[in-house]
RNA sequence: GUGGGUGUAGCUCAGUUGGAUAGAGCACCAGAUUGUGGCUCUGGGGGCCGUGGGUUCGAGCCCCAUCAUCCACCCCA
C-alpha cells in the first residue's frame, strides 16, 4: 500500500520552495515598511470562534471546516482563515488598551474542505494583515495600497481591484429591505439557488452567474444609494484616497459580505486569464468582528492574500522564475583517502560563510566534476595523491577553467576573491 | 456537493480493430586509454500501464467501482 499525500493537500518541494521564499521575502519586506508586526496564532483553535467569527452562514462554517473532537471531547477547528484568531488574541491579551491601531500580519497554512480545482486546495497558505483600533477611511485606503503595491512588486501589475462599500449595520438593513421588495414580486422565476439565497441572505442574489436571475432582478438597486451619510463619506474618502495615489479601481456594485461585523469597505483583487480561482486577495473593514467575539468595539480592517493564487499566476504569466541555491565551492576527492581531509577544507570554508559541498556517494573524480557542475559551483578544489604529498591545494575556477595551487592559509581569501568578481 | 475530461518510467508523452518479453525523448548511473565538468557517442538501471473487481483463450486498450488529478458550477484567498 502506497501513502500519499491527502486530496487536497500538496508537497513544496525544493524546486518550488526557492519560488515561496521569494515571495515571502518580497512581501514581508513590504508588510513591514507599513509598520505591520508579525502575529503567530495557533493552526487550531476551538470550533466556536470560527462559528461566531467567520459566521455560521458562511459556506465556510457550514461545510467546509476541519472539525474534530479532541481526546479530551473538546471541538476543535482547524483555522480557515485568519481573520478570527487575530481578533480572539486581540481580546484575550487586552492588546485593545494598548496603543492604537495595532498591526498585525501572519502567514501560514489554513484548511477548507472544498472541491480541489486549479488554484484552490484544502491546505493552501495565506499571508494576512489586520489593522485594529482606527475606523479611518485613510487606513481603508493604505491597506488597499499595501496590497496593491506588493502585487506589483511581484511583477503582477495585470490586476483588477474591486471595490464597494457594504455600509454600516443601519444603512445595510435598508438595503436590504429595499433589495427584498425589489425581488419579490420576482423570485419564483429566480434559478433554485436563488430562491435560497433570497431566504437566508438576499445581497448574495445579486451574484448569480444564472443569466435569467441577472435578468429577473434587473435595475435592483444598489447599495450605494442605501448608505447612511457616514457611510457615504467613508466610502467617498477611501475612493479619493486611491485616486490620489493612482490606484485603479473598478466600483462594483455586486461585491457583498453577507455578515454583519463586515462594514463598508470591501475589496478584492482579480488576475485575468489564471482560471476560475482568479481572486488572489481580498480584505475589507469589519467593525462589528471584535465585539462579535465578546470584545469592546473596536473597528478593524485587513486582507489576506492567497499563496498558491500569486505562485500561479506568476507561472501562468511567465514570471515565477527563480534560482534554486546551489553551492560556491566543491571538494572533489581523486582518492578517497583524503576523505577527513576534505572534512577539514568543508568545515574551514562554511565557517568562513562560503556554501559547499562534496560527494558522499563514491562518484569517479569525473563523475565528481559533473556533479559540481550541476550544483552550480563556481569552483572546484582537488584533492589527490600530488597534492596532499606536496602540500597544496588545486583550485579549477569552472568558468575560465584556470587552476591555481594554493596553500592552506591562501585558500579562504583566493575564493573569496575570486568570487567577488 | 453537482457535471465533464484525464490517470502508461522521476518528468513529458507514444502505444495501431483487445494479441506474445510495454516504447521514445528528457532526467539518472556508467564508459569513450585509467586526476578534471558543460557538447557528442555508446551502454545500463528503472513501469503491479492509479487501485480493486469484471468480460475474454488473451486487457495498457472494453465494462463497473474506487482513488487521484484537471476543467466548469459553487465559493472564496
Amino acid at each position: 500500500m502506497q501513502v500519499k499525500a491527502p486530496r487536497g493537500t500538496a508537497d513544496i518541494l525544493p524546486g518550488n520552495t526557492a519560488k515561496w521564499q521569494k515571495i515571502e521575502r518580497i512581501i514581508k519586506e513590504h508588510l513591514e515598511s507599513f509598520a505591520y508586526q508579525e502575529v503567530r496564532t495557533p493552526v487550531f483553535e476551538h470550533t466556536e470562534l470560527f462559528q461566531h467569527g467567520v459566521g455560521q452562514g458562511t459556506d465556510i462554517v457550514s461545510k467546509e471546516m476541519y472539525t474534530f473532537n479532541d481526546r479530551s471531547k473538546r471541538s476543535l477547528t482547524l483555522r480557515p482563515e485568519g481573520t478570527a484568531s487575530c481578533a480572539r488574541a486581540i481580546i484575550e491579551h487586552s492588546i485593545y488598551g494598548g496603543v492604537l491601531p495595532v498591526k498585525w500580519y501572519y502567514t501560514g497554512p489554513m484548511f477548507r474542505y472544498d472541491r480541489p480545482q486549479a488554484g484552490r486546495y484544502r491546505q493552501f497558505h495565506q499571508v494576512g494583515v489586520e489593522a485594529f483600533g482606527s475606523n479611518s477611511p485613510y487606513l481603508d485606503a493604505e491597506t488597499i495600497i499595501l496590497m496593491v503595491e506588493i502585487l506589483s512588486a511581484l511583477g503582477l501589475t495585470a490586476y483588477e481591484l474591486h471595490l464597494n462599500s457594504v455600509g454600516c449595520p443601519v444603512c445595510r438593513q435598508s438595503y436590504r429591505q429595499s433589495l427584498i421588495e425589489h425581488i419579490s414580486p420576482v423570485k419564483d422565476s429566480l434559478c433554485p439557488d436563488c430562491q435560497l439565497r433570497f431566504q437566508q441572505n438576499p445581497l448574495r442574489v445579486l451574484d448569480c452567474k444564472v443569466a435569467a436571475c441577472h435578468e429577473a432582478i434587473v435595475g435592483y438597486p444598489v447599495i450605494h444609494d442605501s448608505l447612511c451619510v457616514e457611510c457615504r463619506e467613508h466610502y467617498a474618502i477611501v475612493r479619493t484616497a486611491l485616486t490620489d495615489s493612482n490606484v485603479d479601481y473598478i466600483h462594483d456594485d455586486q461585491l457583498v459580505r453577507g455578515l454583519d461585523y463586515y462594514t463598508n469597505t470591501a475589496f478584492e483583487i482579480h488576475i485575468p486569464g489564471i482560471g476560475a480561482q482568479s481572486a488572489v486577495g481580498g480584505g475589507g473593514r469589519y467593525n462589528g468582528l471584535v465585539q462579535a467575539l465578546g470584545g469592546p468595539y473596536l473597528p478593524g480592517i485587513g486582507f489576506a492574500l492567497g499563496m498558491e493564487r500569486l505562485l500561479l499566476a506568476l507561472d501562468t504569466l511567465g514570471l515565477g522564475e527563480s534560482e534554486a541555491p546551489g553551492v560556491d565551492v566543491f571538494i572533489a576527492l581523486m582518492n578517497d583517502r583524503f576523505e577527513t581531509q576534505a572534512l577539514k577544507i568543508l568545515n574551514k570554508i562554511r565557517k568562513a560563510g562560503i556554501r559547499a559541498d562534496k560527494d558522499y556517494t563514491g562518484r569517479s573524480g569525473k563523475a565528481q566534476m559533473k556533479y559540481a557542475d550541476r550544483l552550480g559551483a563556481k569552483l572546484v578544489i582537488l584533492i589527490g595523491d600530488e597534492e596532499i604529498e606536496q602540500g597544496f591545494y588545486t583550485l579549477r575556477n569552472m568558468q575560465t577553467k584556470e587552476q591555481l595551487q594554493l596553500d592552506n592559509e591562501q585558500l579562504v581569501d583566493s575564493i573569496k576573491q575570486i568570487m567577488a568578481n
